[in-house]
DNA sequence: ACTACTGTGTGCGTTATCGCACAGAGTGCA
DNA sequence: TGCACTCTGTGCGATAACGCACACAGTAGT
């Protein structure tokens, strides 16, 4: 079973969930369609409105789904990690979203031509009923955040992205500009400088020009409003993380 | 074929789009099983983390699906009419959501018992196809939400709900108190005053104690933020309404 | 070493929304 | 007719976030 190496590669953190839970029969089919590719910090993986060519199983990046209105302000409705997949509108039916989505940590992700992962779910077997669920997972993280948007300061915020992007990285170590935080919630460059201060004079974080090293995850926690824990135990609920099982 | 009756009621605004969008070979496997119930102004559909017994097909009912966080402060996430149906989380394979459906106006819904809409949806046919999309048009409505609740004002998001619930109505006359709205949106009832008072002045609706009347539906439309507009283009992209055809 | 650029910190007046308190108007019922 | 209740309107101080302007510190390039 050579196709097998596709994802189980020689770094154990090149790894994505999605692909891995699925049956060693289905596996076969797919990974010889399979390519590993880089993808850097701020790369544009889809434009809102475009139709798509691939969809994206990240392994070590994060991608987020950004939307941008037509003043140029944006904000993020989700994150995908190496616990989903980037492009699901293409076996929703849609072929294109409304989102764009945008590299938020640079890594690597499993990329497969959107034909061929359309023919294998609408073989209607255990990738459709994997995606599905994922898919809901995602609407859950929708949900939430268009909530935590109305209700949460941005000292809150702050804190349930950071969660998110601890999650789905190696280690405790985040890369985003102020800027760029700015961007995903929706809210002034100045707002994340005041509320990373706060994280940093209470020992959470230490922030240097886009280095984030989380010191603290607990209290980060503590300090975060529910919507991270509601989301993370939905998902888990959704999507138990498990290997694929030869049977 | 008896079973269309169900569909094609007397009155015509006794109607769903996705039902009466599907192949009829499929209706007529499923209208044997569908009712006809009212859903009074309030009630709860289902509640946020129960299994769902129903899914539920409205024709001139709206219901929303609201967030309630631990705090008891709510948000609208998404709106339903006879554009969608009451339940996805039954067939995207979670059982329940994380969010509660409430009857945001009162009238009809078709009603089916979950294991027939499974069975159905597991035949992979025309039925999944429909609801997928479906799904794809409300996960375009909660992100715009979440964009929303970030970046317009009050008085923008009125219009916007005013609009999406006229868009789901049979004429021009929504019941709904300030309270109501402003649990929908998300803030509070004075700020809803303001907002209605404004639009009142402006004289583009009509506004009586828990009954509006919209009367400039193309000024509420300017007044209103992209956000509306957006989904709206979105939804008939992915929904073009159509009744079945026989092939 | 100088320069250009990027990322971060700070101050300050403005605005939207909040939280609360209370008044008044319309409606239903005894 | 009178009473209770629901719905709406208003006033006011508090607060969070905004927009803008600017200073300063690391980093990179020549």
């Amino acid at each position: 079973m050579t196709s097998t190496k596709a994802v189980t590669p020689t770094r154990p953190d090149l790894n994505n969930h999605l692909l891995a839970a699925l049956l060693v029969e289905v596996q076969d089919r797919l990974f010889p369609h399979v390519e590993l590719v880089k993808l850097k910090l701020g790369q544009v993986i889809y434009e809102a409105g475009t139709t798509l060519d691939y969809v994206y199983f990240p392994t070590d990046s994060i991608v987020s789904l950004l939307y941008v209105m037509e003043s140029g302000a944006s904000a993020e409705i989700s994150v995908v990690g190496n616990e989903g997949l980037v492009g699901i509108a293409l076996f929703m039916g849609g072929d294109s979203t409304s989102s764009r989505a945008v590299v938020q940590s640079a890594g690597h992700a499993y990329r497969l031509k959107s034909a061929v992962l359309t023919k294998e779910f609408d073989r209607h077997g255990h990738l459709l009923v994997l995606l599905l669920r994922y898919t809901q997972s995602l609407i859950t993280q929708m949900a939430q955040t268009a909530v935590c948007n109305r209700h949460h300061s941005i000292d809150q915020q702050l804190c349930r992205l950071l969660l998110l992007s601890l999650d789905r990285l190696p280690d405790n170590h985040v890369i985003m500009t102020q800027e760029l935080i700015a961007n995903m919630l929706g809210v002034r460059r100045e707002g994340v400088t005041a509320a990373a201060g706060k994280l940093q004079k209470l020992g959470i974080i230490d922030y240097h020009r886009g280095h984030i090293t989380v010191l603290d995850r607990h209290k980060l926690e503590q300090l975060s409003c529910e919507c991270y824990a509601v989301v993370r135990r939905e998902t888990d609920r959704l999507l138990p993380y498990q290997v694929a099982s030869v049977d």
